[in-house]
RNA sequence: GGAGGGGUACCGAAGCGGCCAAACGGGGCGGACUGUAAAUCCGUUGGCGUUGCCUACGGGGGUUCGAAUCCCUCCCCCUCCA
């Protein structure tokens, strides 16, 4: 099982950020195949929202590497830690989640993490496992084992310190907490986002204390979401989730500024970066349509990853109607005499409208075709055959019947 | 325990007696453009067939012809000092 194939450690190091140390990780990798033992290498998840996204896969497709190496997954879910509050300082709203949320996100997590880990490897574990059973007493002894100043040297607690913010008490216990995590499941790597670094150092300091071996610290490059800007998030809403429709999917990707292409290729998908390079550079829409065809490819599979992109140039490239419209019923009461209706109501029975005001304010920008005809006037009433094709916008279409 | 700051639309943030359904920015939506659902530009952004009415500026009460704006009270957040 666990033995290193030729360039296994190359492969493993590609696309990382910090490897601390890396000796560790050779010696740990050599050792794991003397000994047959597979390494056991975690992962936090945070359940706080349902979805996994691209960005959550960068270290899964990571842990995924590892145990085609033969070593062990795990996954650890931060369910007690989620449930105590917000351990980022960013915003101290967030709000507290119950078991049962914290489980309904778990089933979907679970199924989308399953796309890319091997489930034969994989070991999922919930910190309440152990953090729930700790006494008050267990706590101290935890704290005993790391000080203030070490605490500080966290970049965006030594910045809030010195600039005189706030920090909770809480926010110390929370690395000391996930440093127990490490403890707890014995870990011999840990895999993070780079923001993770400091806490995934805490977790050497903490089993050290606790008589382990320190785990190697791996931590990944924080994917940039698809407005360009900021890191990948479902809270800001610029990700794309693994467990979304091709057709969404394939959007999303086509949607991407050409500067993301790269490093989406790079820590997204398998393929070797010089295969991919010169096409970037002369041909970005074509680079960036085989990045949405691979990663929809990934997640669905070839037939779904191409009748995407066809049903992308349908609607987008050549403005068609897209083969599968919504279809709602019209209720006849709305009818006026003749057999017509306010355009105002049937944009409202349509559904792609919220209000009067938002029909009529589509209408006069001239967002409004019914049967491909711009309707110009908040006034008309139209006639009602159907089945009638409504559409606002360029995307949003319902036919009515 | 003391001192102070603040709660405004989806979010951030101005307004501080009438001209406020409420500046500005972000987001959303529509249009133009485009290889693109990116970027950019323009417009729009509480509800109601609607020269007006209803709901809205943390909750409740009050002053006033008139309150997001003044007063009382309650709730909640934040900062500093101890």
């Amino acid at each position: 099982m666990a033995r290193p194939k030729e360039g296994a450690e190359e492969r493993l190091l590609r696309g990382t950020g910090a490897v601390i140390p890396q000796e560790e990780l050779v010696a740990k990798l050599k050792r794991s195949a003397a000994d047959k033992r597979p390494l056991r290498v975690k992962l936090g998840i945070d359940p706080s929202a349902p979805h996994l996204t691209f960005g959550h896969s960068v270290p899964l497709r990571k842990m995924r590497q590892f145990q085609d190496l033969g070593h062990t997954g795990v996954l650890v879910v931060g369910d007690f830690t989620r449930r105590i509050g917000d351990p980022s300082g960013r915003s101290s709203t967030r709000v507290l989640m119950s078991q049962a949320d914290i489980e309904k996100n778990m089933a979907t997590y679970q199924d989308q993490a399953f796309r890319i880990l091997d489930p034969q490897r994989t070991e999922v574990r919930f910190n309440s496992e152990w953090l729930g059973a700790m006494s008050f007493a267990d706590v101290i002894h935890l704290t005993a084992k790391y000080t203030v100043a070490r605490m500080l040297e966290r970049d965006d607690f030594a910045k809030r310190y010195a600039e005189g913010r706030s920090i909770s008490v809480l926010e110390f216990l929370y690395p000391l907490a996930q440093a127990y995590d490490s403890v707890a499941v014995q870990a011999d790597v840990e895999l993070g986002g780079a923001d993770q670094l400091f806490n995934l150092l805490v977790g050497r300091d903490i089993q050290r204390e606790y008589g382990q071996e320190p785990q190697v610290v791996m931590t990944v490059p924080l994917l940039i979401g698809i407005d360009g800007e900021r890191a990948m998030s479902q809270t800001v809403g610029n990700y794309v989730g693994i467990g979304e429709p091709a057709d969404v999917m394939y959007g999303k990707i086509l949607s991407i500024p050409d500067t993301l292409i790269e490093p989406y290729y790079t820590f997204l998908t398998d393929i070797a970066m010089n295969e991919v390079r010169g096409e970037i550079e002369s041909s970005p829409r074509d680079a960036k349509r085989r990045l949405a065809r691979t990663l929809v490819g990934m997640y669905h599979g070839v037939e779904p990853a191409s009748a995407a992109e066809v049903e992308f140039d349908r609607i987008h490239v050549h403005h068609e109607r897209p083969s599968d419209v919504a279809r709602k019923t019209l209720d006849r009461s709305q009818l006026k005499q003749g057999g017509t209706i306010w355009i105002v109501d049937l944009l409202q029975a349509s559904g792609l409208v919220q209000s009067r005001g938002e029909a009529k304010r589509v209408i006069q920008q001239g967002g409004v075709r019914v049967n491909e005809e711009r309707i110009d006037s908040p006034d008309a009433d139209v006639h009602f055959a159907p089945p009638m094709l409504v559409q606002v916008g360029k995307r949003s279409f319902v036919e009515l019947v």
